[in-house]
DNA sequence: GGTAGACCTGGACGC
DNA sequence: GCGTCCAGGTCTACC
């Protein structure tokens, strides 16, 4: 099948555009040129686990060719849909990202403004929690388990799985440690619909409401609130964490303790109002492709292991 | 309102 | 190869 996309939409750059790209059940496969690497994601849909292989061969703007490992059954394909949709943010105006780049004109010649994202507001509250107080490649190995062990045919798990779960045998089989009673307990808040994906997602609430909402939420504090708002689609807050200050000191030659560091940060990034984010991460990104290549050229199973504060401190 | 210490895992390092 | 130290964000208790 063919899925359509916005006129700047660029596959090997809007997939390799946030580290969860890296995370089971994603599997970006670099190819030899920018139009020729492939998206492979596994979903869980009505009639069971399905994977997509997802290219872009005419390039910037073309429509997405989707192989599916099976037949979709009534009904899937709008979910199918909507699911890539959420995941490559289809959904994002070309006229907000023009926005983006008259604010910060550093990234219009690249076109980086879309952040890869998951296909539903769980998994990206879950990866969310599993890169709290975590090197990289243990954030690696949480999600690898989860959907190796709870995952139907390796797709990431759905709430009622996880939901039905002990939080000891989450710890045992994938690593989660003291995440894990806070995993649950989310996966529960999911089904029982304490947890109202359709509010967090609504446009027409303001940010301050969703941040206050989030924090109540276990295992959610000031840096997970944050980048899940945007997730969510809102850019007007910095998740800000030791990678933040190791940024400022490094990059932008900043001097002082941490806290200081974290406000001089925010003080920095004010300009960009609620695009504040995007100017923020890809500053950030832009950091690893010196270091690692472009983003787009990075195997999962090679470059995302090695990639640790150490290594990118050297 | 601010802060110290515990929570768990795995990488880094010393021997 | 083994043991120890440390990084990482959230939570709780305490001042």
């Amino acid at each position: 099948m063919q899925l359509p996309v916005p006129t700047d939409f660029l596959l090997s750059r809007d997939v390799a555009s946030y580290g969860y790209f890296l995370l089971e059940p994603n599997h970006w496969i670099p190819g030899t040129t920018v139009r020729s690497g492939v998206f492979n994601r596994i979903l869980d849909l009505a009639g069971g686990p399905i994977t997509l292989r997802i290219s872009q061969r005419l390039g910037k703007g073309k429509p997405l060719d989707v192989t599916l490992s099976r037949k979709l059954v009534a009904g899937e394909k709008a979910e199918l849909s909507r699911q890539v949709s959420r995941m490559l943010r289809l959904d994002e105006p070309a006229a907000v990202l023009r926005e983006f780049h008259k604010l910060d004109p550093r990234w219009k010649r690249s076109g980086r403004g879309r952040l890869m994202r998951s296909p539903t507001l769980f998994e990206d509250v879950i990866k969310t929690v599993t890169s709290c107080n975590v090197a990289w490649p243990s954030t690696i190995r949480m999600n690898q388990r989860l959907c190796e062990v709870f995952g139907r045919g390796g797709a990431f798990p759905k709430p009622e799985i996880i939901a039905a779960q002990r939080p000891a045998s989450l710890r045992a089989t994938c690593s989660v440690g003291y995440r894990d009673a806070r995993i649950v307990q989310l996966a529960k808040m999911f089904v029982s619909g304490e947890i109202d994906a359709a509010w967090f997602e609504n446009s027409d609430i303001d940010d301050e409401a969703i941040r206050e909402r989030l924090i109540e939420l276990p295992g959610i504090g000031p840096y997970a609130a944050a980048n899940i708002l945007q997730l969510l689609g809102r850019f007007g807050h910095l998740p800000l964490d030791t990678e933040s200050v190791r940024h400022g000191r490094v990059v932008l030659k900043m001097r002082g303790k941490s806290r200081a560091i974290m406000k001089r940060l925010a003080c920095t990034f004010k300009p960009f109002g609620h695009h504040k984010f995007r100017s923020y991460w890809f500053e950030l990104w832009m950091y690893y492709e010196a270091k690692r290549g472009p983003a787009h050229t990075w195997e999962r199973d090679i470059i995302g292991k090695t990639f640790t504060a150490a290594l990118l401190r050297e």
